[in-house]
DNA sequence: CCTCTTATTTTGTCTAGGACAAAATAATTC
DNA sequence: GAATTATTTTGTCCTAGACAAAATAAGAGG
């Protein structure tokens, strides 16, 4: 049987690669100026057009980057070195905590490629059951996205598989939240919940939720992709004490520190900002007056020391 | 007390302006060289600081791209044209069907309007247990949402408002999904659902998915924004006999109907195309081979139609 | 009057190379 | 060894031109 129309696009345009690798456009240009690569061919028009092997290698890059390493050394580099590179590191320290809790995981990653989807509905609940709300999100939804998040880096999991997974934790996160009960007492923190507009993975603020609902506070979460005036106007709509921000791996580092500085000289100072998140921007450098998260195990810990602040 | 750094940014660098508008770096020189707005001034370094008047404005102008104007129109407006443009239309006709079943969906709207995050959600809820699965989805959240778009499209409400709408409705839709049994039986249809990579909204598919499980089917959903080649590797792995597809008003009309026929062409023709939405182009044409469900009150009569013709 | 096809505008994104501030590293001095 | 100063590195901004894809207008044929 014949195609009937272009059967699939084996390269990506420069717009494709800024989305899946986090890169800007103008630095993709300048490195293809300064270090010879990438070096993508020309469409008919003209416009890079990037091989997919090219695009891999940027991931990789791009990891490397995250881990402190800058461009001149290793934009260059062939890939074998860079593969060398990033198994030498430990990259993210998530890694050890993995490695840690690992035994079952790879359950759930037998469901996912297994495209067993009520198996691991199933399972999942089962988990919340077993282990408690704190310890599903802790230790379990964590560590297992670190790992559906390389599984997909390298190219081992389909676009579907990975979105059928984050369904169904989305949906058991969803089911986790509701069985906790809202408290009532104006003495706990009201939290509004939300990512900025470039950030569209809402896993992160389902987990955050998830634990900070467990904590006791009052959560309002607005979902994903909110714009820097909303956030303002909707910490003032609903008198927010806290305004918690996800942070996932590929946003633009500058783009993070940029916005939240902003976002604080917009907020009055009662209200505190909690950004947390893989986002390795975040730990780059001091941002005053904003509360970086690290683990998820800090959030416990930051709701009671909010409690003590405003106990006097 | 003093401002420990700078006091306030009265202007916005391009940057700033692509993150608070949405409107990318080239498209806002273009429009300066083109249609004479914006025109920032110029910082230090000869870098282009827009005024918070003219960030307002873009704001606006972005509002009413989404509505469907076009920028050569109105980029050069003064403002008080384009503030009276966004107030002028009624938008689409279903306001018909929304004011013959109005009576208590004001409430609701008082809800949103007034922040009142739980109200909402709390009644909601009640109105699951009252009307049952089915009339909840067609007669309250349906006319809901266009309601809601509505006020949305008339800059009545804020994107924070609308947001933490879709949040509630997608909490309780999701809660009342997992409250329905899953049926084991294979003679139900399998059914997956997902959307086309350019549709982002939800809604539509979550609403879908109830009334599919209420009817029996066993549901797998890939959330939104699945590309073509993986939706037919996911009916493959999945083996479904069922691809449900939601359509937003907002699509292209073009990639509409293109892709519905690429899709068509390469899933085997056993495996069924249904197609719902609010989408105008779905209802232009005949499409063959694919099924295009109107309102919601299709999909029960639909999945009756699949079983009669698989019970031979 | 509606529908389909074909010109014509409109519009966003791409291309090129140049420039420069902020961050990171190396060199120097105390 | 710590603090200052030079130097390199690196990302983002600049201008200005080009062109495909989308949207609209115009024409042709039921």
């Amino acid at each position: 049987m014949n195609q009937p129309t272009s059967p699939e696009p084996l390269t990506a345009s420069i717009a494709a690669v800024e989305r899946d690798t986090g890169i800007g456009k103008d630095t993709l240009r300048i490195w293809e100026r300064r270090y010879g690569f990438p070096q993508p061919g020309r469409d008919g028009y003209g416009e890079r057009s990037y091989s997919l092997e090219q695009v891999e290698k940027l991931r990789v890059i791009k990891r490397l980057l995250d881990q402190g390493h800058r461009p001149g050394r290793i934009v260059a580099l062939p890939i074998e070195d860079l593969q060398r590179l990033s198994q030498g590191q430990p990259s993210t320290p998530q890694k050890v905590a993995l490695s840690r809790t690992a035994p079952e995981l790879t359950d759930f990653m037998a469901c996912i490629l297994g495209h067993d989807a009520e198996g691991l509905r199933r399972k999942l609940h089962q988990a919340v059951a077993a282990m408690g709300h704190f310890r599903f999100v802790s230790e379990l939804v964590a560590p297992l996205n670190g790992m559906v998040g390389d599984a997909w880096m390298r190219g081992e999991l389909q676009i579907f598989e990975e979105h059928l997974y984050t369904e169904s934790i989305t949906s058991v996160l969803r089911q986790a939240i509701n069985s906790i009960p809202q408290p009532i007492a104006q003495s706990q923190p009201k939290v509004l919940l939300t990512t900025f507009p470039q950030e569209s993975h809402g896993l992160g603020l389902l987990m955050a939720e998830c634990l900070l609902a467990l904590e006791g506070c009052r959560c309002v979460s607005l979902g994903t992709q909110m714009p820097l005036r909303d956030m303002v106007m909707g910490v003032q709509a609903h008198h927010a004490d806290v305004i918690a921000l996800s942070f996932s791996v590929s946003l633009n580092p500058n783009h993070v520190l940029d916005g939240l500085n902003e976002l604080r000289q917009q907020l009055p100072p009662s209200v505190q900002i909690w950004a947390g998140g893989r986002c390795p921007a975040l730990h780059r450098r001091e941002l005053p007056g904003v509360v970086v998260l690290g683990p998820l195990e800090d959030i416990p810990s930051q709701v009671q020391s909010w409690r003590v602040q405003h106990t006097t």
